[in-house]
DNA sequence: ATGGCGGCTCGCAGCCGA
């Protein structure tokens, strides 16, 4: 069983990109973050053409998730049950078996904004739920971009990134929390090398010098954990033309049944 | 090194992302 997350930076413009790569790559389950599509044009005939299920929670012009998968989804439950958001970044549905949560968490702005308050209120959110969740899931997945890099490791510059967003001692103790109710980062899971990424700026040829951040995660629960086989960031559709900033991340589990 | 890039919009400039 191969679980896979990719942010698109709208899927109106990367729907060639995605295509190709679910042919290439075949992934059971594909979570996809920031569609940037209203559901009425969520590309629905050419994702079930290509064999898949899909669920999706859109809004026009920012956010935006989806979850597509081999297998049928069964109870697909949109946004964090009791907390109003107005941003559509989390959907959750089940799939052979395994209960996936897509998340596309706030990016944050910056440490003194708002929108860096409401992050952390997100996660806390995200932690509730989760909480929760994992309590009747034995076999549940948080795939998506988690707009933080868990470590120094995971920013090309960690000095000059410093304690901004996606890198600040507050985000990264939202995460450690998120990890503490039980979930382990598959990355962790096998042995890391250096400059390992999913998300590189478009400005100063920053993929080419692998400028890159890791703040695209795939948590898994423990009894997943233990079969969890490999874990890969895919870095060739980040080499095409107009691509997105994220590259696809993928976990393949070694499942019974 | 946040500016450069690239997506979006009742667009032609400004917001947002990471």
């Amino acid at each position: 069983m191969k679980l896979s997350t990719w942010n698109v930076n709208s899927l109106k413009v990367r729907l060639p990109h995605l295509l190709d790569w679910l042919s290439l790559r075949q992934p059971d389950v594909v979570c996809l973050q920031e569609t940037k599509l209203e559901d009425s044009k969520f590309p629905y005939d050419a994702i079930t053409a290509a064999g898949y299920h899909v669920v999706f929670s859109g809004q026009k012009t920012y956010n935006g998730v989806a979850i597509l998968s081999r297998w049928p989804l069964q109870d697909a439950v949109v946004g964090i049950p009791g907390w109003e958001d107005t941003q559509q970044r989390v959907i959750a549905a089940s799939t052979n078996g395994v209960r996936i949560v897509c998340v596309y968490v706030p990016n944050g702005q910056s440490t003194d904004s708002d929108k860096f308050q409401y992050k952390l209120a997100w996660f806390r959110a995200l932690t509730a739920y989760l909480e929760k969740e994992l309590l009747r899931c034995p076999h549940l997945a948080v795939l998506g971009d988690f707009n933080v890099a868990p470590a120094d490791d995971d920013v090309y510059d960690a000095v000059a990134w410093g304690d901004g967003v996606l890198t600040s001692p507050a985000e990264r103790s939202a995460f450690d929390v998120l990890l503490a109710l039980g979930l382990h980062d598959s990355y962790g899971l096998f042995q890391k090398t250096a400059g390992t990424y999913t998300w590189w700026d478009y400005r100063m040829a920053a993929f080419r010098r692998n400028m890159g951040l890791r703040i695209d995660h795939i948590l898994v629960t423990p009894a997943l954990a233990g079969s969890c086989m490999a874990w890969e960031v895919d870095k060739m559709p980040r080499k095409l033309e107009r691509p997105s900033d994220h590259a696809p991340v993928l976990v393949t589990f070694k499942l019974i049944g």
